[in-house]
DNA sequence: TCGCAGATAGACAGGGCAGTCTATCTCCTC
DNA sequence: GAGGAGATAGACTGCCCTGTCTATCTGCGA
């Protein structure tokens, strides 16, 4: 009953999953939410559209989430999760240095970027859309900056870097920068920039490269 | 009978300055569009909202803008103007050199993410709501960006940089990633790591800051 | 076989949306 | 004082919105 196993994480869910009856209907709802509000923004979409990619009724949407925005939120958390599950898969390659997979991070987001549903950082996008910064929406968007910044904080550290978290938060404004770029200008080319910055912001924050025996 | 002096540029246009009767209706349109707009969003704005901000009638709107999406375009191509002309009065001040001309920027990027009504970059909040990049739209947000590259571009070689064009998009994806954080987590501190992070990027890439004789 | 939990379709209310239209008013120019 | 351009209020159309409700159907466990 159902495969939930090809959750693929980030980027690339093959066509609309949103309607593999396998899957339960409060799934299908978050599917289709997810795929529909990076597609078209939160306040372009309503209820009636995601109902209907999710074939699923109105009713059921209610039993599962009192209203529209608690739907949203659900998304956006369940991308959180997705988000750093992706990420921390492409961390895990083997063979990677802690130096190394400080910029495996850029190349992640260049395929990520550069993928046909990239649509730009749903969370920028529902920070944008939900402004106030106090907003449950918004939130969610605040949760996943500063949990980057305490991955990125752990990767610096484990590189050795004497301020993890000053070159955490550097590293962090290239990412974001890249990613907003991309969202604007499509493409992958500001994350290739973005890493090019990032090597040389290492080569200045981070010990000698040269000893890496294992 | 209308002060258009005072259009001050960028952050702080004191009070809704879109109810001025000195202002034309549809200066008052484009000033009550751009406030609510960067309030709460494109799509979250209605029409009505806009016209009893701006206290014009709503023929008023349909004889100066034939639909809200061209009220949209304008709005943004406005504020494209604006923010090129706030920051160039920035980058003006006496006694830069080309190099701190570079850092300056930041300072800028700071003071304007610390306004109180500072709530991100306009131009990326429209991209994330007309996602499609050929939306017309979306075009005037590509056009900021470029705009702001080539300006970023002129500054690097003004400071002699060899590869202007490369560090204008390294300091671009800084810019451009402490706004977008910005607009997530508030307050100004992004902005100031960012002109860190370019004050080692030019200690890098560009010759040494001992010669500025004039 | 029965009963029930959960999903279904579809109508409905109340409001907001973009955009059109009419009829009145105000003010500037001649 | 007369004429006309442009702004005004507000009604109106037709559509979409969120959220509620009813009544029906399906499928599983006892």
């Amino acid at each position: 009953m159902g495969n939930k196993t090809d959750r693929s994480g980030h980027p690339a869910n093959q066509g609309t999953l949103a309607q593999d009856k396998g899957l339960t209907p409060k799934e299908r709802l978050l599917q289709a939410g997810l795929e529909l509000f990076d597609e078209e923004g939160f306040h372009a979409v309503g209820i009636d559209r995601i109902l209907r990619r999710a074939g699923v009724a109105k009713m059921t949407l209610y039993k599962h989430f009192p209203s529209k925005q608690a739907l949203i939120i659900a998304v956006l958390e369940r991308k959180v999760e997705e988000y750093f599950e992706w990420l921390g898969g492409a961390l895990a390659a083997p063979g990677l240095t802690p130096r190394s997979r400080l910029l495996a991070i850029f190349d992640a987001m260049s395929q990520w970027h550069g993928g046909p549903d990239f649509r730009g950082c749903l969370f920028l996008k529902a920070s944008g859309e939900y402004p106030e910064l106090d907003d449950p929406v918004h939130l969610v968007a605040v949760g996943q900056k500063h949990r980057s910044l305490e991955l990125l904080t752990g990767l610096a550290a484990e590189a050795g870097a004497s301020s993890p978290r000053l070159l955490a938060q550097r590293l962090l404004l290239l990412c974001e920068g890249s990613t907003s770029l991309a969202q604007v200008l499509g493409g992958s080319e500001a994350a290739r920039q973005a890493r090019d910055a990032a090597a040389l912001l290492l080569r200045q924050m981070l010990p000698e490269p040269s000893d890496v025996p294992a």
